[in-house]
DNA sequence: TGCTCAGATATCATATATGATAACCTATAT
DNA sequence: ATATAGGTTATCATATATGATATCTGAGCA
């Protein structure tokens, strides 16, 4: 795995959830603080997120952070 | 869980990884091609990591990334 | 006494994540 | 036709992760 494929897994999985969890991106957004244009560049996999962004993000979908990086590699 | 905790968790996760593996600082920072000064400021905690830094660590120790995420919440 | 080795810490430059704003698209509804 | 909602893309500013280099400590060893 390099490391754009890396961002493109991780966005995949928080629009997942998102949807899982049946609220907008900008309502994601609001809830992070974010931008809903940073919501949008995070989850097309445009990104090398940091600890921080992804930290805020499991809160608000009340996920275990490690579940943003779970996938076969 | 704050961010500060955050990242000392995750530091401490890779020193610990890494010295299962018994390598030096030194060595995982080569290995990885980052200055040895980053390694420990890693280590220590006192970044907010990227992804793409992530990636790197978890390759060369051969761990699966979400494994510098697992940790009660 | 020096002399490595492992690690910590400080500083500066550069690259880039994110904040912020705006414009745009598509679908749906009025 | 107009409005709204959901999302994308572009741009600029600011903050900061990392690259790079240097200095320092402390431990162990010749």
């Amino acid at each position: 795995m390099n490391e754009f494929q890396l961002y493109l897994k991780v966005g995949q999985k928080i629009r997942k959830i998102r949807e899982d969890k049946g609220i907008s991106q900008q309502e994601l957004a609001d809830r992070c603080n974010f931008e809903k244009s940073n919501m949008s560049r995070i989850e097309a996999g445009k990104t090398n997120l940091t600890l921080k962004t992804l930290l805020t993000i499991s809160t608000v979908l009340t996920v275990p952070l490690k579940d943003f990086l779970d996938f076969e590699e």
